[in-house]
DNA sequence: ACTTACTCTACAGAGCCAATATAGTTTCAC
DNA sequence: GTGAAACTATATTGGCTCTGTAGAGTAAGT
């Protein structure tokens, strides 16, 4: 499951990538059009402002704006960003690495060999779908590369 | 990520697979060699057998062992017993589908959309892999089926 | 100046997670 | 039958995370 943070975060993202670039969007606009407590969306923003994904201006004609194409936009970034890793098991995360110190042997553990298909399927959907692929009607992501 | 819990419960069925069926195995004995806390061990199998996966017989003979074939107890369920639902949204879940209320058209969801990807790909691991796949050798598990 | 809106820190209620505690109950060996 | 071993069950704990809310402050335009 992922929380709540980051469905508003992703939804925030598509309802900006959806407005002509360049012009800001008021994060009450977006908090009222998709539903967002206004103060948790402004954490929310802040957040991925300081990951460099959106900008913002203040002042009255202020506002929130993407900072990059849409199309350079993964689900998984910002997944990771707000969530934090997608691994489904600590030993199997690249970003945050950790062994998983119940377990005896890392390379017969039955558990992770499972958990690693798991993951590479759901890093394969989430880090190759954009903001812009979510908006455009092109879905479903052909998965042939990840049998490969 | 998965719970620690549900990582304990499949390393416990692992090991009760490894041994040879009918004869029992302590609880004492699983903790200790898949470094388990025992008590909270206690707790899980208690939950495994009220879902029917594993039986006990108390007193001085007593233990735990798989009820059902190894092959026929998949991850998913074990996940879905443990830590509830598997997909990654309230709103994609087939065993405890709740609607998104804070989002406007289910049909019309760009965020939902994607994550049915990823809980296509997901429940395509996990419930296709059994505890007795995961101590063969036969991984990795084709995913051709799912693309198809 | 004044309004609007973004920025930032702090915090609080609720619920969940992992584990422990305690008190039983059952079975079998002897 | 007595006792030890082992399972059964419930309750509780401490810590943490999640989901927001509050409020004071800062910047930009008119």
């Amino acid at each position: 499951m992922i929380s709540q943070k980051a469905k508003y975060a992703l939804r925030a993202l598509v309802a900006l990538a959806k407005k002509p670039p360049g012009l800001p969007v008021f994060i009450g606009d977006i908090a009222e059009s998709e539903n967002i407590p206004k103060k948790f969306l402004e954490q929310i923003l802040l957040d991925l402002k300081h990951h460099g994904l959106v900008a913002s201006r203040r002042g009255k004609a202020g506002g929130y704006g993407l900072l990059r194409p849409a199309d350079t936009i993964s689900f998984g970034e910002v997944l990771r960003i707000i969530d934090g890793p997608i691994a489904p098991l600590p030993c199997l995360s690249k970003i945050a690495y950790r062994r998983c110190e119940d377990c005896a042997e890392e390379a017969s553990c039955e558990v992770r060999r499972v958990f690693a298909q798991v993951a590479d399927a759901t890093r394969a959907v989430l880090d190759r779908t954009t903001i812009a692929d979510a908006i455009g009607a092109d879905l479903p992501i052909r998965l042939r590369e990840m049998v490969a």
